[in-house]
DNA sequence: CGGCCTATGTGCGTTAGCCCACGGACGCAC
DNA sequence: GTGCGTCCGTGGGCTAACGCACATAGGCCG
């Protein structure tokens, strides 16, 4: 999954890889909805009433432990579905969705998805290889904490999201990142400083700007490259 | 969950859970087995050959970045199946599933599962029910070795070891349990003298025995509660 | 009983990241 | 412009955990 160039009308990877008969069947079901930075799309205990499949926008699924203790644990865009809880047959969410890259998405109720993935089209196939994804970033993402610098991980951060979105730039704050990162924000200003001084990304209130990909990825630790596989594996 | 008295006869929940029509069919296709600790089941990249169904035993699926970084990142007893990625129609394994529990499991080829997945019986639903318990316990576990302390993260460990085997011992080096929590071996020397301290394991040369439960708890993070609370969720 | 292997205990210097506190700086609103 | 809220940078002290090196200690085998 590499980076959509602009004015290119990005859709949901999985909406795509349905076959045109499940598409058209669907198309009536899938509302088109405009996600807003930092809004939150559902709370640990809170009960699914849609699921979202990204185009240009981001959802990061947290994990609250404590107040103070945020990380996050998966990050779903285009090549994705947030809400899997629904078709995992547990209707209640046990993570935050919050809207971590403002952009548009297609949104299903529940209980379409629910009926949909009883009927034995194409997307529960689908989707069960996501979940197998999601799986899998998550577990990287659980060892590349454990193990990994602060730098190395803000970089597979940053590179994981510009893949997701349009273009080079996006919103962001290192209040916000550090909840993303588990980690203080000093430690976010600390490494950030350094991928600016090594001119991989220009950082201003709040806005960011990719300023050398690969660069960035010299700087990352190869779990971004693990984790870009299996997700490249999972449309093609 | 809670451990399972001896001479009690254990058998794996999931299988446990089916209706009588189905664990009938099944039960020609599964073999019993006996897992030795220590063995290692599949390693990432392999392709998986069966699917496992632990009674007493108990399997750890490991991320392994680097050969000095592991990391347990699921735990699966008898609550579970290991080769999950099969169902999940991904026949590849990305974590190396190695027995951290002696014991005896069911199994079933690859081939086989994945018949009855798309068969529409009762498995298939409650794997995917399966699947999003460990979806939960691997995203708490992350957030927990993000912010918890050793002594906390072990104690969590030990009780959840102990709610998957029949008894209050077992085998257990601290050089193995240093891979499970993704720590050196000396913090858990450290950790593991702070629990016995306190009375509430006892440990020597590779085996450990649980004296006191609720101590344990006492000494855990609650996300011990929170992943236990998942899996008492599933097969009710 | 002596030798060796595995497992555990311990100590010490180093470091990454924590907590706390504050200073500066940009940017919008009035 | 003045003001104020948000965001970013920096410094100092602190702690958990790391890495390394080595000391013990039980267990098996000859």
């Amino acid at each position: 999954m590499s980076p959509a160039k602009k004015d290119e009308p990005v859709m949901n990877r999985l909406l795509a890889a349905l076959p045109k008969k499940d598409r058209q069947r669907l198309l009536p079901e899938l509302e088109p909805v405009a996600l807003i930075f930092g809004d939150i799309l559902f709370e640990p205990g809170d009960r699914h009433q849609h699921v979202y499949f990204p185009d240009d926008s981001i959802i990061s699924l947290l994990a609250a432990v404590e107040d103070r203790e945020l990380l996050e644990v998966g990050m779903v865009g285009r090549e994705g579905m947030a809400g899997l809880a629904v078709f995992l047959g547990v209707n209640e969410s046990r993570s935050r969705g919050l809207v971590q890259g403002a952009g548009s998405a297609m949104r299903m109720t529940a209980a379409t998805l629910r009926r949909e993935a009883a009927g034995g089209g194409a997307l529960p196939k689908l989707l069960l290889r996501y979940t197998h994804s999601l799986l899998t970033q998550i577990s990287q993402s659980a060892a590349c904490n454990r193990f990994h610098p602060v730098n190395a991980r803000l970089a597979r951060w940053l590179l994981m999201t510009h893949d997701r979105i349009v273009g080079d730039e996006f919103r962001l704050t290192q209040e916000f990142l550090s909840h993303m990162l588990g980690v203080r924000r000093e430690g976010v200003t600390l490494a950030a400083g350094a991928l600016q001084k090594q001119q991989l990304i220009s950082y201003s209130r709040g806005h960011i700007k990719i300023l050398d990909r690969a660069g960035l990825e010299a700087a990352s630790c190869k779990c971004y490259a693990v984790i870009k596989a299996e997700y490249d594996n999972l449309t093609e």
